[in-house]
DNA sequence: CATGAATGAGACTTCATTCAT
DNA sequence: CATGAATGAAGTCTCATTCAT
């Protein structure tokens, strides 16, 4: 039993000191920046020699690239589920938007990653531009096919889908941001919450009309 | 006479040169953000030696937090006066957010520079940082004030109007944000009289009534 | 019986187990040269870990020199022994030149080594360089004791025996040297039969005087 | 006059500072080899900073090979141009031969890094190795085409001249680097001297036919 | 005020070597 | 003896800043 266990506690071991560098990294750079974070930081962070990163990241780029995969998809895995299913479109994007709440909770330090970083462009290299690039892609898409999908059983008013769904997603960020900033002060829930009541206001069809009904 | 000139011939010699500097890192910042870009890089496009920058700023981040400085009050005075006066308040909405589109077009570098690395937080310091604020809390300012007026008025609806201001901010950053990026794909007249379409619908108080009436 | 043998068999698995290790070791610096190869690489060639070399080679160099003295006594076990005997001189530099062809055959790799970073100088220290130093001196001490007793013997014209020996290596190993390099270009039995002719003409007594006669 | 020399006095200035470092780098590498020695080194040797050198080279290979260029380009200045001219072909090789006594002693430093760093194969890159390959394809060709010529006249034996060419190289190379590893211990004079009368009786035609004639 | 060569701290990365398992 | 993750010194190169001219 033992020796059949051993390899995989090495292994286990092994991927326990990768996460721990993955852990020290992303606070670092979410809360200083790639450009001012240097790998003796990060190392030193993460209790380990410089050399021993190079052991499980073949470039600084590149373990900035792991970080921002490994969030982006942790994060679009809490708030894009919310978008599938055969529910009211209305439902769908209100879950959406009040789905942000966990999302900014549970991902903090994550977000700052994501948001700040990949929105900025003094980014590492064209790898990380382009993951940044179809994660944008990723939501929009998905958000405005429900938006659209709205649009046509009549739900909503006649917007351009894409032109709202990058409305939607700007404001959601914007507001995370904001209180990814200032925990303490704002108040992000009730933020949602109006959020969602201003941009229902403009997006739901109030008229009784149903296009598909 | 002429020696009562003299110096300010120097003078304007000297405010020439010094934007002829700023003029060169402005174009270098935007195109490829604070960190990959060197004093080298900006002395050579602007036609001076490296010395002779440090007898205009103190330092890189000196002359990246100028920069900020001289674009973001520009960018302002183009957009925030439209919300003086005593018009209809949904008028200066309707204006604000149509005078973006000549701010992306009269300020575009200015505005890669602003945005992004203002938002970014791969910042040179402290300095930057709080000025980025102080222009934030300005616009949010004005523009929560005037929604304020409008709901006051009874021209909106009963709204936060410090989240509708950010929320607005941040649908119009953003659109720029992409605009900047593919100027000929992105036509961002037609996408901020969407904009202006939702965000009515959500804001303006449709019912007869005026609380102030 | 068994007991008294299971030393052996152990010992033999060490041996075996360092010579996978020195071979896959010469293949990459002769390839490569010194400082081009990393224990890594070595050890994945030889399938053992980093640390297993270190059981068997107290540090890098001690491994390059161990391959150092180990081809170099192969070399010479080739091409010496032919200096033996007691035959006619003229035959034995003839046989040794010859000789030179097998050399470069079997041991092409080996003769990388000896001869190109054991003339170079990027090396590893001086323990190799002294090696390097006594290697060249066997060479010459054989061959021109040699030579010189074909002088005695009236066979060769009275030339400096020493040059001669360091002149005939050094037209020997450029011509190795070169071949090794472009195998299938380079006729090396050829031009080793030139040589043979041009280096006889200029040694062999062609009058008929016989000193020792 | 003054004002019309500055330009001249600065550049001269930059070039004496760029030939320090040469200077400097050349030892050293003849002396230890190129990757035996660190940009540090070089740079406290030649009395600058770290970062000074790459004013002047970009990078370690193009200082070698910078290097490698004017000291090959240098020596075979020397040795060289004696192969040029009318003469009896017999007179230029023994010129030639003779040659290397003052190239030997001018440029003793220049010939380590000549003949062994573009000799052994531990080279900083391909760059510098086409380079080699293109020296030593002048010296043969033009040795080559005198020993054809000296042929084709009568004055030497049939032989291969390109393969003579190569002996003679080899011969003479070999025993500069011993004479420069042992300056005082080996008279390289006395040795060229014999190495002429050995090359001579192999290669020169004694019997009285000429061909051409 | 202009120049630009010089500076040197610091960044990223490699790799010979060690040691606990 | 085998393993291979960890180490950390050392190497190459960049660049913000200074200063003598």
């Amino acid at each position: 039993m033992a020796s059949a266990m051993e390899p995989s506690r090495k292994e286990r071991e092994r991927l326990q000191h990768r996460q721990e560098i993955l852990s020290a990294a992303l606070q670092l750079f979410a809360e200083k920046g790639f450009h001012n974070v240097s790998m003796q930081e990060i190392a030193t962070a993460a209790q380990f020699a410089t050399g021993t990163l190079y052991n499980f990241f073949p470039s600084k780029e590149d373990l900035f690239f792991e970080l921002l995969v490994a969030t982006a998809d942790a994060g679009l895995d809490l708030i894009l589920p919310v978008l599938e299913g055969t529910d009211d479109e209305r439902d769908k994007l209100s879950l959406f938007i009040r789905s942000h709440e966990r999302f900014a909770r549970e991902q903090a330090v994550a977000l700052r990653l994501y948001l700040l970083e990949s929105r900025g462009w003094c980014l590492p290299g064209p790898k990380v531009e382009a993951k940044k690039k179809e994660i944008d892609a990723r939501v929009t898409s998905r958000l405005s096919n429900v938006i659209a999908a709205g649009i046509r059983k009549g739900l909503f008013n006649d917007i351009d889908p894409v032109v709202a769904a990058k409305c939607l997603s700007a404001v959601l960020e914007s507001l995370i941001l904001v209180a990814a900033e200032d925990p303490q002060v704002v108040d992000l829930p009730a933020n949602l919450e109006k959020v969602e009541a201003v941009f229902f206001r403009g997006l739901v069809n109030s008229s009784g009309d149903k296009r598909d009904a």
